[in-house]
DNA sequence: ATGTCACGCATGGCGTGA
């Protein structure tokens, strides 16, 4: 190795010592039960190292959380909690390196709810979400969507990352099937232009800059085997702010974790900045 | 085709939410 380096030019040969640098990996994951998933999200993290992990749906009462686990994976957390419900948290390697946490999103209606926390971690400005899935577009939660989404898109401006489950699809290209959701909660103008307002606030939508064309799947109804018949939605995201979303150089689904033993239906997506 | 999964209790079966 070392002969083979020293025959290039000088202006090509290795750092002596890694770039000041290095690159940053996100993942945002809804586990649909933390409990259930633990074994699957060690797993991921042993797999993908990531530096930040967002998560929701933990389902998972604060006292309950499984810090000896997590810890043994090597990661720390900060978590939102409501007991058996929703439930979101924000992993890292370093807990001490999460800073300035606050739980809940300025505005929403219902904060017990928890669906929404932030941390600063390694300079970022973190936030991960689980928004209400809304029922049906008669119902009142569908309102309760709506004005959450609202509340979302104000604070966006002062976030550089929001990763998590947002339960809209952003265009037609992000339904399997649109004539199969005419009529249902998800894929409405009403939650589309929210979601339009969150990602104008200036937060990119990492996988959709890089994949214009994919449909990038997220979730997958457990029934009817869904997943393995392609008939998802796209209603995960992790959204950039500059000078984030400069440095993004890779975005996916890991489809793995949608298989095997006790999966969530949903499938984490990742992304890399350089 | 309301066909799956997870929660917690009115716990070994059901109501609720997704």
């Amino acid at each position: 190795m070392r002969a083979r380096a020293a025959a290039l030019p000088p202006d090509r040969l290795p750092r002596s010592s890694p770039p000041a640098l290095s690159g940053v990996k996100l993942a945002s994951w809804n586990v649909n039960s933390l409990k259930v998933r633990l074994p699957r999200l060690l797993e991921l993290l042993a797999e993908h190292r990531p530096d930040v992990v967002c998560l929701q749906e933990t389902k998972c009462a604060a006292e309950a959380f499984p810090r000896d686990e997590l810890a043994g994976a090597g990661y720390g957390f900060v978590e939102h909690s409501a007991g058996r419900w929703n439930g979101v948290a924000i992993l890292a390697p370093d807990a001490a390196a999460i800073e300035d946490v606050v739980r809940g999103l300025p505005g929403e209606a219902a904060g017990g709810e928890a669906r929404y926390l932030e941390a600063r971690v390694d300079g970022m400005r973190v936030a991960t979400v689980y928004v209400p899935n809304g029922r049906a577009v008669d119902d009142p939660a569908f309102d309760e969507k709506l004005a959450f989404l609202d509340a979302l898109a104000l604070r966006a401006p002062g976030l550089d990352v929001l990763a998590g489950d947002l339960n809209v699809t952003r265009a037609e290209q992000d339904v399997y099937d649109p004539a199969a959701f005419a009529g249902s909660t998800h894929v409405t103008a009403a939650e589309r232009s929210r979601l339009g307002a969150i990602i104008e606030a200036g937060l990119d939508d990492a996988f959709r800059a890089l994949e214009p064309e994919a449909p990038g799947f997220t979730w997958w109804d457990y029934r009817q085997g869904h997943f393995h018949r392609g008939l998802g939605l796209r209603i995960d995201y992790v959204l950039l702010a500059e000078p984030l979303a400069g440095r993004l150089t890779a975005c996916g689904i890991d489809r793995s974790y949608r298989k095997g033993p006790k999966p969530s239906d949903h499938a984490p997506l990742l992304a890399e900045l350089d």
